[in-house]
DNA sequence: TTGATTGCAAAGCATTTGCATGCTA
DNA sequence: TAGCATGCAAATGCTTTGCAATCAA
């Protein structure tokens, strides 16, 4: 692996190039939001980030990392996902290919996969009704395989889920 | 189609004999809002279901219409559906058919769509994950007929959205 | 009579905005 | 120096909760 300074050269290169353009600035809080946005690699909630944000600069607000989230938003970096319990996360989107997710409703372990067959279809599907589809959005909702086990054995554990599904959808 | 009184009479008794299941009442409220509620073939806000109440009884408040939506929801007569502006909109369940939607990001159009091929495909990749699937969300975005017509002829209409999305999902 | 229901007001969340101050280009 | 960025506090929008008064069974 490279040093940590060389790391998500890339990355850092199209938030540079975007600022650029857009006539924004360069600030030490938006290259420290960048930076450990990049280094996880995780599901990431604006509080998540601000959290970790704010071990290493706690002089860091709530507003700037929404603010900076928007922004690589915008630059292609993140993606805006939502589980269904009313929190936006933002994963990364640089380089990072196309997929779904499906998501434990009793631990919120949240796996991403992809299936050709189903995009295919979801294109086939939108034509049918006349529609040009620009994106689309797919969430599977389930038991995954260790919580499965768990509720054949026990009852309740006082395990909290990290995110907890309060409805579904469509 | 039946008289106003005798409409509906099946869902009416599904309400009534949830409401007696679970030691609950039966008010004028909750019958004047499942009633509207019935009567009104859309998808609705609680904000939407609110202010069509309140035309017909100016003292109902919107908790009661929050609770008794969820209500609803509990006895199977509604579903809880979010097309992503962070509203949460409720559709007739009772005997509907499962389907999704697909939305117009232009002028906030849905359409409710079925895919059986789609259905058994998101089987199959749950059961590949070890996931036991117990339901779903997908949403389908994109321009519908009428506004790809609209954009190619002109630029900006004065029209607003009745459903704007604000971020993409999965 | 008893306890569920109602509606108001207030509280909760996640997110956004106004604004004075600070800092980059 | 100009004007974008920051962070606080306040505002927002949707939803839930506390509570006293009301009403169904």
């Amino acid at each position: 692996m490279a040093s940590k300074e060389k790391e998500f050269q890339n990355e850092k290169q199209v938030f540079s190039e975007h600022i650029q353009k857009a006539g924004l600035r360069n600030t030490a809080q938006r290259e420290l939001i960048l930076d450990i946005f990049l280094r996880t690699e995780e599901h990431l909630s604006s509080e998540d980030l601000y959290w970790l944000v704010h071990k290493e600069d706690s002089s860091v607000g709530h507003t700037t990392v929404y603010r900076t989230l928007k922004l690589l938003t915008d630059a292609g970096l993140a993606r805006e996902v939502r589980f269904g319990d009313g929190k936006s996360y933002y994963e990364h989107h640089y380089n990072h290919e196309h997929h779904d997710h499906m998501i434990c409703t009793e631990c919120g372990k949240v796996v991403e996969f992809f299936s050709p067959e189903i995009e295919s279809l979801q294109e086939t599907v939108a034509a049918e009704y006349g529609f040009r589809l620009t994106h689309h959005s797919m969430r599977i909702l389930g038991l995954c395989g260790i919580c499965q086990k768990k509720d054949s054995e026990s009852a309740a554990s006082g395990a909290q889920p990290r995110v907890r599904v309060k409805s579904v959808f469509s």
